[in-house]
RNA sequence: GGAGAAUUAGCUCAGCGGGAGAGCACUUCCUUGACGUGGAAGGGGUCGGCGGUUCGAACCCGUCAUUCUUCACCA
């Protein structure tokens, strides 16, 4: 044992700590234990960068949760991964190409790949080492990554699962392109800003006469691809033309017009054009009418030799040129601006565009409608706050179906072949037998596809019988943000239902966003974002932890300002410095000396020893509901006021001593309380109680696998918590009417308290010394019966009165004032107490406990009251 | 247009049916041997407005206002 810094050194007490816990295989869940499982698997992380702080919040509520559950006697099992993200990787590492002047197309797929795999493995090796910052109790020896062989055939399996069933189909869709990207995307990657556009009028002349159709549109290019002009079948103004042609303005081809109640009579001019490749919509009404469907862009966004003299030119520079064009020739009746929502690409934040093309669709109907009805079971996702499950339901119900193939390299790809002659179509977890004369689909999935996966899928789903899936599946909480629900949640819910019987995790407990101390996303265009490694270098992972985790209350978005974790790291010295105190008066016992029992305890121990009861049970309670906001309060409470403030001043008294029997009653409260405290905190600060924890134990094992504290029946006292608050209170008072007549501390003054009856009067005379040491007085009398003198300065407090007669010192005005004060106060009090019980409706209805403790308080004040009263007139005299 | 959240001390936020809390900031005092990254004592709030339920409301319900999220195929 050896005596701490007076300095909480943060980088000095993290080092080494993640090797002491791995040595020991302290976070490795075993499945042949007794123990209970508790799992839970880790959101896994992109291997395209570093992880921000909204990662480090996400995990550093996880730990808590594992690490309380180890403690607690669990066989816990925190499960690490990553995700190969398709899209973000893909481009990262075609960024990386770039760089070097290289395009992925001039290397093609297997080297891309290659590529990737390298950008993977270098990223992975980032993100494992800013989680052993973070001190993070993951069990690496079964660390996933999305494109392991076994979670590929989990993928698969899912996929052809869905086929067979018929909840996977291939087909000619609307679906939303990324023309940056070159690829499909689903509904829910699709951003929706809104955009001051125009809403362009054209005419549209009808086929053998002068007459002409006004259509307004916000996407002029797309007329090309025009089939039909729709109005809505009770529409008078048009019913005539119905059946008759008008002609494209734009390249003169005669279109007819037909009738359909999508149209909206009251919308715009009643009349719209049909272009069905290039809107869902239309494309539906189209469907309906036996259109055709011309294509008229190219999968990079320009226009195709569709679009006329308009060929090869981006969408928006052909929409710019169209526009001129028709003015000029007159076919402009007028542009409005308009606000309209514009869909862009998640990922590159270009305009997405709807597009005809052939991709894999997830049937969602079915799927949603089971995981919706489970909602209503026994067996539902316990979502945390509540409101969330409504977040989710309300998706589900309005869910289109999911495309899900992405025309990327990065991924798993589709395991359909086609046959190179007959143009058959194989779909099954292998390859057709005479590959030679099969393609495989060049696609591979949407990311989300095996992510769904993740809590079965790396606990070795689809393998039947695997320990681990055995034991530890269905996990228990998993912890995410809100703006992943639609993503992966709801995925997942619906994946595991259908191919385990089963809800991937019991609880999922939502978090919010991290923002800037002004309240504004973090991103990189703002450039306001906070590298969580930073943090950790200048106030250590222990703070921040503490601080991402107890800031806010569930579902909540939590702003980073870095004076709050500045606090906590104060906080942490403060624990630093107790635990200084204590061990170095420890004098070598350590905390398996310890055997309180059958001993007798000061009022101060039993006071401690009664308050870290209530907090054990506080914070059971509020971890329960994973309130770690409250939990944090209550440690910070109890450690700081109860602990440093009162209790380890007290200590002093018998520390300081020669009573030896004393002396080591005390040692065991401190080690107690101090082991305790560290215990409970350890979820949140894993490397500084680690460190005390050590220190304060002769044991070479881990804090992080100890027993979790339990509240000691033995020592609730509520005698001692009274006779304790007398104490506490009358030491207040002093100390107030010290600085009131600013008499410093070190200033002896007399002390004269009248105990208003023998037990406290008992209680006083027994706990002079402490009244002795906290007042510094050069008296100290305690009797039944002080009659009140003028010369004394005089507070009240509940069971006794305090005089401070200090000689030639008192102001009288002062006095008076201040008592008048003191009296008001107490008028007011008086008078609450006395109309709550004169409410003859609050006497009967309120439980008979509250009426009773009212009348007491009543008394109490009544009796203050008069004191005061008594005082002021002696003075006023 | 639908849905949700927020509105509490100067700032950032807890509390969510029985007498308003924390951190930071502010005032005064303190170089006492765990800690001045500290200690002691303070000041500061009609808990957004208005109704309602209740013996009792910051907390539950309704409504309005302001702010912020989300979802949605209105051409």
């Amino acid at each position: 044992m050896r005596n701490l810094a007076p300095k909480y050194n943060h980088q000095e007490v993290e080092a080494g700590k993640n090797k002491f816990w791995y040595d020991q295989d302290a976070f490795k869940a075993d499945p042949t234990s007794k123990k209970p499982a508790y799992t839970i698997v880790i959101p896994p992380p992109n291997v395209t960068g570093k992880l921000h702080l909204g990662h480090a919040w996400d995990t550093s509520l996880q730990d808590i949760i594992i690490r309380m559950k180890r403690m607690q006697g669990y066989d816990a099992l925190w499960l690490p991964g990553m995700d190969h993200a398709g899209i973000a990787t893909q481009a990262k590492v075609d960024a990386r190409l770039k760089e070097q002047g290289i395009s992925r197309y001039d290397i093609g797929r297997e080297k891309f790949l290659e590529k990737s795999w390298e950008w993977k493995e270098e990223y992975a090796g980032v993100i494992r080492q800013q989680w052993d910052k973070l001190g993070l109790s993951l069990d690496y020896s079964r660390e996933r990554f999305t494109l392991d062989e076994g979670l590929s055939e989990a993928v698969r399996k899912v996929f052809v699962g869905l086929y067979e069933k018929g909840l996977i189909y291939r087909g000619e869709r609307i679906i939303n392109w990324d023309p940056a990207a070159r690829t499909a995307l689903s509904d829910i990657e699709v951003i929706h800003k809104e955009i001051e556009g125009a809403f362009y009028h054209f005419k549209y002349q009808i086929e053998g006469s002068n007459d002409f159709l006004e259509v307004a549109t916000t996407r002029p290019e797309t007329m090309f691809g025009d089939v039909a002009i729709a109005v809505h079948p009770d529409d008078e103004r048009y019913t005539h033309l119905i059946g008759k042609n008008v002609i494209i303005p734009g390249n003169g081809v005669a279109i007819p017009i037909i009738a359909d109640d999508y149209v909206e009579m009251d919308f715009g001019t009643g009349v719209v054009k049909i272009t069905p490749a290039h809107d869902p919509n239309d494309f539906e009404v189209g469907n309906r009418h036996n259109l055709s469907r011309p294509v008229v862009m190219n999968l990079d966004g320009t226009m195709n030799e569709g679009a006329g003299k308009y060929n090869g030119l981006d969408r928006f520079v052909a929409r710019k040129q169209l526009v001129a064009d028709l003015q000029a020739a007159g076919l402009v009746v007028k542009i409005d601006k308009h606000v309209h929502s514009v869909g862009h690409s998640e990922r590159t934040d270009v305009v997405v565009e709807p597009y005809l093309s052939t991709q894999w669709f997830v049937k969602m109907e079915e799927l949603a409608k089971r995981s919706v009805e489970n909602q209503a079971t026994e067996n539902k996702v316990n979502f945390i706050p509540e409101r969330f499950e409504n977040t989710f339901l309300r998706w589900m119900e309005n869910v289109h179906d999911w495309c899900i193939s992405r025309q990327l390299w990065w991924g798993h790809q589709i395991p359909a072949w086609y046959h190179k002659t007959t143009g058959e179509m194989h779909v099954g977890m292998e390859a057709p037998a005479d590959l030679e004369n099969w393609t495989q689909d060049e696609d591979v999935l949407d990311t989300w596809f095996s992510s769904a996966l993740w809590p079965f899928s790396t606990l070795g789903w689809p393998d039947s019988g695997d320990a681990d899936f055995e034991k530890y599946f269905p996990t228990d909480t998993l912890v995410t943000g809100y703006d992943i629900i639609f993503f992966w949640v709801s995925r997942m819910i619906f994946q595991s239902l259908e191919f385990t019987e089963k809800v991937p995790f019991n609880n999922v407990l939502i978090h919010g966003l991290v923002r800037d101390a002004d309240g504004r996303k973090m991103s990189k265009s703002l450039g306001n974002g906070v590298d969580p490694m930073d943090v950790i270098e200048k106030y250590g992972a222990d703070a921040l932890r503490y601080f991402l985790t107890t800031n806010s209350a569930p579902g909540q978005d939590l702003r980073y300002i870095e004076e709050k974790v500045e606090s906590t790291w104060n906080f942490i010295n403060k624990i630093w410095n107790a635990s200084r105190f204590v061990i170095m008066n420890l004098d070598g016992m350590t905390v398996e000396d310890v055997d309180l029992t059958g001993r007798s305890l000061s009022v101060a121990d039993a006071w401690i020893l009664g308050r870290l009861n209530e907090t054990i049970r506080g914070i059971n309670r509020n971890t329960e509901s994973f309130e770690f906001g409250e939990v944090g309060r209550h440690l910070y409470n109890f450690i700081w006021d109860d602990f440093c403030s009162w209790y380890i001043e007290m200590a002093k008294l018998p520390m300081q001593s020669e009573d030896e029997a004393a002396k080591t009653f005390t040692r065991m409260v401190l080690a107690t309380v101090l082991e305790a405290i560290v215990k409970l905190l350890h979820p949140f600060m894993p490397f500084v109680t680690e460190e005390i924890y050590q220190m304060i134990s002769s044991s070479d094992k881990a804090l992080a696998v100890a027993a979790w504290p339990e509240a000691n029946p033995g020592f609730d006292n509520p005698k001692a918590v009274t006779d304790f608050s007398l104490l506490m209170d009358i030491i207040r008072s002093v100390r107030n009417i010290r600085a009131e007549v600013d008499a410093p501390n070190s200033k002896q003054i007399r002390i004269f308290i009248n105990a208003k009856n023998d037990e406290v009067l008992d209680n006083l005379t027994a706990n002079q010394a402490y009244l002795e040491r906290f007042c510094n007085p050069s008296e100290l009398r305690i009797e039944k019966g002080l009659t009140l003198s003028e010369e004394a300065m005089t507070a009240v407090v509940t069971g006794a009165d305090i005089l401070l007669p200090i000689e030639g010192l008192v102001n009288v005005e002062a006095e008076i004032a201040r008592l008048s004060a003191e009296l008001k106060k107490l008028s007011a009090e008086v008078k609450r107490g006395e109309s709550k019980l004169a409410n003859e409706k609050f006497t009967a209805k309120a439980p008979a406990h509250l009426v009773e403790e009212e009348r007491a308080k009543l008394e109490d004040y009544k009796e203050k009251f008069a004191t005061v009263e008594s005082k002021l007139k002696q003075l006023s005299k």
